[in-house]
DNA sequence: TCTGAGGCCTGCAGCGACTACGGACTCAAG
DNA sequence: CTTGAGTCCGTAGTCGCTGCAGGCCTCAGA
């Protein structure tokens, strides 16, 4: 007998995923969520598989994984039988992507510390910030 | 006598900063770059001052400021006499949301690698990465 | 049973920084 | 004069949400 479901509103998914009750709806309209049934009056109702799929997206998206990667993600977990494969070639794919960010902001870094540290401040007539980004 | 000035387009413009014609034009969209004057027909023409100015905004985007920053940074550029100050304010802020973006992304770094070590691939019924995003 | 507060509904607009399109126009060389 | 490349404008799309307006639903308390 699967006697009374643990039905629960969009609030309290939101409160226990920490995710935006909009930004649900919107997981909801690009099918990255299931339409959830509602009740009568038309409030959606949820339950825990939908807050473990939530789960799944939220931590996805906390490691910097696309709306897109995810979905592929989701669409291989869904199968019974993952394919590890392709889910690590996604991750590595990612990680790379990470990493090319990582050493690009340490130019970035460094070239901004450069230029602030010839700048004392002050009202001049020249900027050596300004300087640097005029030149080329 | 200010004698016959270097006027070019829009296209030899995009040639000679490296920026998309679409771009240059959602610039003064947007009251980055001053419109310029017309030729008869109605196309822009530019000269050395716009190229001088738009190189400053590109390189200040390839160093991650803002349109905003930019606009900042711009206004007080323009003015003659500039706050060094405020200028480098500006940068320095812009280098600690630089820092702070690194520290995320070596974090993710770690746990993408971790989770990815994890899996030797292949078709199998459990993969520690799903597992890994579905736990939390 | 009624009331009222708070939750939920839909649809649309906006963010930042572009990018892409379509259909009309202009320009310069041959 | 023709041709083809360049340019014009306006609009819509990208990504991942976020916020709003103007309603409807729900449920606890009186």
């Amino acid at each position: 007998m699967p006697a009374v479901r643990d039905e629960f509103t969009i609030g309290a998914l939101s409160k226990r995923t920490g995710c935006h009750i909009e930004t649900i709806r919107y997981y909801e309209r690009i099918g990255l969520m299931p339409p959830p049934p509602r009740s009568p009056g038309g409030h959606r109702l949820y339950d825990g598989g939908h807050a473990r799929r939530l789960g799944f997206i939220r931590r996805s998206r906390e490691l910097g994984f696309s709306l897109e990667e995810i979905r592929a993600l989701l669409g291989l977990a869904d199968d019974t039988g993952v394919d590890c494969g392709a889910v690590k070639a996604i991750t590595l794919d990612h990680l790379q992507t990470v990493r090319d960010k990582i050493r690009d902001l340490r130019r970035l870094e460094r070239t901004l510390k450069t230029v602030s540290d010839a700048c004392v401040g002050g009202v001049v007539p020249n900027c050596p910030i300004i300087e640097a980004l005029y030149r080329n």
